[in-house]
DNA sequence: TACTCACAG
DNA sequence: GGCTGTGAGTA
């Protein structure tokens, strides 16, 4: 007899509760060295060439080909090329000081001879955007394959392929190739399809023919015990398969090779993944987890969320050793409650001096997830992929790469930017309008004190624009740097931070109407637009609707585009030459009319035309205008 | 709203 | 070890 009951397989078709099954069968996917796979795939190159991602003098991601030089994260790309001349480096993706679009400028970073091509930090912003889009590409291919799937990061996935495995056993007419199913198979099935079975009763012995069932993949098996002897084994085999597929898939499609561990939970899952690098997938049986935790390599911190302070506060207080503290932990503490007991009297009883996060009404918590971390039975839900909470953009710089307003607002043009860009990405994955209702703008001053000014966000229009972006941004920097750059100016630029964010999130179902996506006043208000306007079919009621060519600082609309721009040219010129014949009190900062004329004349173009290489510059684009700045 | 802390790849 | 991010907590 099985030591498992029906319910325990039947929980596996519910998405919601497969995870708490002791049957479950979750798996990590972790693409390898994820970014310089992306530019090796962009760039034409095979594994076989020694590629890495390099930003600014930085390696973040290292190809297979390129460890095999001794080349690793943490080194400079310098001491990288000392080490072979066949290193392959690519720097990421950069914005431009100033610019609102992102690019790639291949053959460009530290190791070009010409200075031209080396992209200082201090004119240049890196972007993650191209990996956050084969992210998506990724997981869409999870998401076609299996109704669960969590993305835990952007080359992570967590998936629940118990329904997969549930579907092999339950309605393959051949678990095993060639063969007939067992007769203790067919009656399950049947069980099964017509729910004639009863929760609470066991279920029968795994027949013998079905332990000839393969693993695809390594399973961890150092005691060499029998490969199957429960349904979990069986369930597991099942899955190794699925997992392999779907592997391949991605394999096949996008290129990408990648690491996969599979387990009854999260933790486990995650661990396995990481075991065996690259293209490699490994599998934990239940019968095998405590053996795996125990096998040398792992310690309690090194399970996801105790790898900081607080897996360090839990050795030190429950004097764990600092190796086997897996195994130390289970068998000092074979009950939940023994362990709550003691961490809550070592709290309790710990020197103030030292136990400064493990809150004492969390003690009961923190003790449970131990207990069970190190039995390998954690288990935590796998939950679908969650629209993010907030983005942001942000830039560190050393020097003078942000020494005044006038450079504020060209790292404000890139954050713009990108932040609409990414907006805009993802509204279309999700087929939603997302709307962000709080801007936060953070900067750190040269004395290392932070600053931040946030505030609710409003657009004008339907969609999210950089300019939108770009102008409450500008606001916030502008009071910001009235608040604490006037009369101290040197305590507060260079700026060695500067950073915006968006918050809040509102995700709007596409077809909703005006009343769900703008909210009760504004869709009065619109209303009332309406009647006046007449019939004004646009959805975008809600604000102060963009006016054509409408010089806010004189109140006045302009027949033409054309006469607009000579307009909004008059008055950068007039606040320039106050600002540069110093006629005016040199902190004079251009009033909001002129910033919003500035930005205003910078109308970008459309996101899609924006990825790709502009070929020639407008001319008076902002950055132009500021270079002006910078002289004074 | 302003700011700090923890954690992760 | 620097860079880029997300999320929670506090006053």
């Amino acid at each position: 007899m099985s030591k498992y009951k029906w319910k325990d397989l039947t929980k596996l078709k519910s998405p919601s509760m497969a995870y708490d099954s002791p049957l479950s069968v979750l798996c990590h996917i972790d693409v390898n060295c994820f970014y310089a796979q992306v530019e090796a795939i962009r760039c034409g190159y095979t594994k076989e060439d020694p590629v890495v991602c390099v930003q600014w003098n930085s390696i973040v991601a290292v190809s297979y080909a390129a460890r095999k030089y001794g080349i690793s994260r943490m080194i400079t790309i310098q001491e990288a090329m000392k080490k072979t001349d066949k290193l392959i480096p690519i720097h990421t993706a950069v914005f431009k000081k100033g610019e609102d679009f992102w690019q790639y400028h291949d053959g460009w970073g530290p190791w070009n001879p010409d200075k031209d091509k080396r992209l200082p930090s201090s004119d240049y912003k890196i972007s993650l955007d191209p990996y956050r889009r084969e992210s998506r590409k990724i997981f869409k291919i999870f998401t076609e394959y299996c109704d669960l799937a969590e993305k835990a990061s952007v080359d992570e996935v967590f998936l629940d392929i118990a329904r997969l495995c549930l579907q092999s056993l339950m309605c393959s007419e051949q678990l095993i190739p060639g063969k007939e199913n067992p007769e203790t198979i067919q009656l399950m099935q049947a069980k099964f399809k017509d729910e004639s079975y009863d929760g609470n009763q066991f279920l029968p012995a795994v027949p013998g023919e079905l332990k000839e069932l393969p693993f695809i993949g390594d399973v961890y098996n150092p005691e060499d015990l029998p490969l199957i002897e429960d349904w979990d084994d069986v369930l597991f085999a099942l899955g190794s398969r699925i997992a392999q597929e779907l592997r391949d898939e991605i394999k096949q499609t996008l290129g990408y090779t990648t690491s996969c561990g599979l387990a009854s939970t999260k933790n486990v899952c995650k661990l396995a993944s990481n075991f065996k690098k690259p293209d490699a997938q490994t599998i934990i049986k239940n019968s095998c987890v405590n053996t795996f935790l125990d096998n040398g390599k792992f310690e309690i911190t090194t399970f996801w969320s105790l790898g900081g302070i607080l897996g360090k506060e839990l050795i030190q207080i429950l004097k764990l050793p600092q190796q086997g503290s897996n195994g130390y932990v289970r068998e000092n503490w074979p009950t939940r409650d023994s362990l709550r007991k003691s961490l809550s009297r070592a709290v309790r009883e710990s020197p103030s001096t030292s136990s400064t996060i493990i809150d004492a009404s969390r003690t009961n918590e923190i003790a449970d997830k131990l207990y069970d971390l190190v039995r390998g039975q954690y288990r935590v839900a796998v939950t679908p992929q969650t629209i993010v909470k907030s983005m942001m953009s942000n830039k560190n710089m050393t020097g003078q790469a942000c020494s005044g307003l006038a450079d504020c607002f060209s790292w404000l043009e890139v954050f713009a930017g990108e932040l609409a860009g990414r907006v805009h990405e993802l509204e279309q994955e999700y087929d939603k309008i997302i709307r962000p209702r709080t801007i936060h703008i953070l900067v750190r001053a040269k004395s290392g004190d932070t600053h931040s000014k946030s505030g609710p966000f409003v657009q004008n229009g339907a969609k999210i624009s950089s300019q939108d972006l770009l102008k409450a941004g500008a606001k916030l920097v502008a009071e910001l740097d009235a608040k604490f750059a006037r009369g101290k100016e040197h305590s507060f630029y260079p700026l060695i931070n500067i950073n915006m964010s968006i918050s809040n999130l509102d995700v709007v179902d596409c077809r909703k109407s005006v009343i769900d996506m703008f909210g009760n006043q504004a869709s009065v208000q619109g209303r009332q637009r309406k009647a006046n306007v007449g019939n004004n079919q646009s959805a975008s009621l809600a604000n102060e609707p963009f006016k054509e060519n409408w010089c806010d600082e004189c109140n006045k609309t302009f027949e033409t585009s054309r006469e607009f721009q000579e307009h909004a040219d008059y008055h950068i010129a007039l606040a320039l030459s106050e600002k540069m014949n110093g006629t005016n009190d040199c902190s004079r900062r251009l009033t909001f009319g002129e910033k919003r004329l500035l930005m205003r004349r910078n109308a970008p173009e459309p996101p899609s035309k924006r990825r790709s290489k502009p070929k020639s510059k407008t001319a008076g684009s902002s950055s132009d205008i500021f270079k002006y700045f910078k002289k004074e």
